[in-house]
DNA sequence: GACACCTCTAAGCGCTTGCTCACTCTCCGT
DNA sequence: ACGGAGAGTGAGCAAGCGCTTAGAGGTGTC
């Protein structure tokens, strides 16, 4: 970890490598109030004003309300299926890999659940063209649990009937972090990470590797 | 199943029983338009327009297009509490009830999925008062869920170190259903619920009962 | 000093929104 | 025959929407 530090290690604000400042402070404030409000509910009067500037400044940095939300939604997803896709290149058995991916994918979710809420729930706000775009990259999310998932069957590993099925469980229950987490609840996005780490072990039947049965 | 028919067995759909057939009508105009544009997206023309009446007549059945979104979302979520109700109050082991709870809720999921939608991912859109009467219902089916598993638990069939968040999970693969479910895909809402009655049994860690472990 | 450039604002345009109102039908009891 | 009630409509209001425009201020270059 040394030449990825300028792309959110994990703990950081994200946007933070937005160019011009105004810009960067519309971004965030777009997804604070899609988060909470949802973004047909929401007005670019909103966005503006909660970046601290005048309504017709959002239109010098973007050209539409929705290409904000664009913004968002393509740089969520990315970092979403990067996380993903690190988890499956990594070394180490199936088991170890799954449980690295679920971790550090609801751990994301946790941490930054009103980010998370906007990719994962406004996505059918988007212009169709972008919309499109985004579902492409959703299906590589899915692809990459699943190939974990079908390398720990094939290493007999796991013990799968339904592989399509189950990614999708798994998935379910990753994104849905992103609809009921909050930060004054009681458990933190480490914890979740690894309490829902261990109940997707549990589902793909995992044993033979690190993961004792009693 | 005598005396319960009245109340939407399973198959047939919702809303039969509203009275005025234009209200009727009105009710299932909005559950189709708010699940395919969500509650904000949605104008009052367009849902008048589907039930085929002028914007005008929707103002005789309900006073505002929010009370709508409540109507929807209270009834909704009531049937899905009996369902887990029904579930938690039979006879049968814990993993039986479970699976019995997990199976018929997905199963409603999917089937209803327009319905639940609505009522799962838009009542972040109804008046606070009717917000807070919505959350109360959903605390509920937390506690139905919740209180099959510490029965399991109680007579040592089920291992799961940390209820509250086990709940949560098995919730949020149930719930996540009628985001993703759609009846143009490869799988029926009875295949789902058996698959997800599966994965949740293994979540909790399920032996002892009817569920053979080789 | 003059100019171009960028950022931002005050004012407001055209349009759509949720909702209302005056009115017309159709049905029904007497 | 007729009056009242309820369901429904066409037209439209006030408010709010996304977005545009004309121009003000600041900054750097020659």
């Amino acid at each position: 970890m040394d030449a990825e530090a300028k792309n959110t290690g994990g703990k950081a604000e994200p946007w933070g490598d937005i160019t011009p400042d105004a810009a960067r402070r519309l971004v965030s404030a777009a997804v604070h109030a899609f988060a909470e409000r949802g973004y047909h509910a929401t007005t670019t009067r909103d966005i503006a004003s909660r970046a601290g500037m005048s309504p017709a400044a959002l239109y010098i940095h973007y050209k539409t309300k929705e290409e904000l939300l664009y913004q968002i939604s393509k740089v969520g997803h990315e970092r979403a299926l990067t996380i993903l896709e690190r988890a499956r290149d990594s070394a180490g058995t199936p088991a170890e890999r799954l449980t690295d991916a679920v971790r550090s994918f609801v751990r994301w979710h946790a941490e930054h659940h009103t980010t998370a809420r906007v990719v994962q729930y406004e996505l059918g706000a988007l212009a169709e063209e972008h919309h499109a775009e985004v579902i492409a990259v959703r299906k590589a999310t899915d692809g990459a649990v699943r190939s974990i998932i079908e390398d720990g069957v094939k290493a007999g590993v796991f013990d799968v009937p339904d592989v399509r099925g189950t990614t999708v469980a798994v998935l379910s229950l990753c994104i849905d972090v992103a609809r009921w987490f909050n930060t004054r609840g009681r458990s933190t996005p480490d914890e979740v990470g690894d309490l829902y780490a261990g109940l997707v072990l549990r589902m793909v039947g995992a044993h033979g590797g690190q993961d004792g049965r009693p």
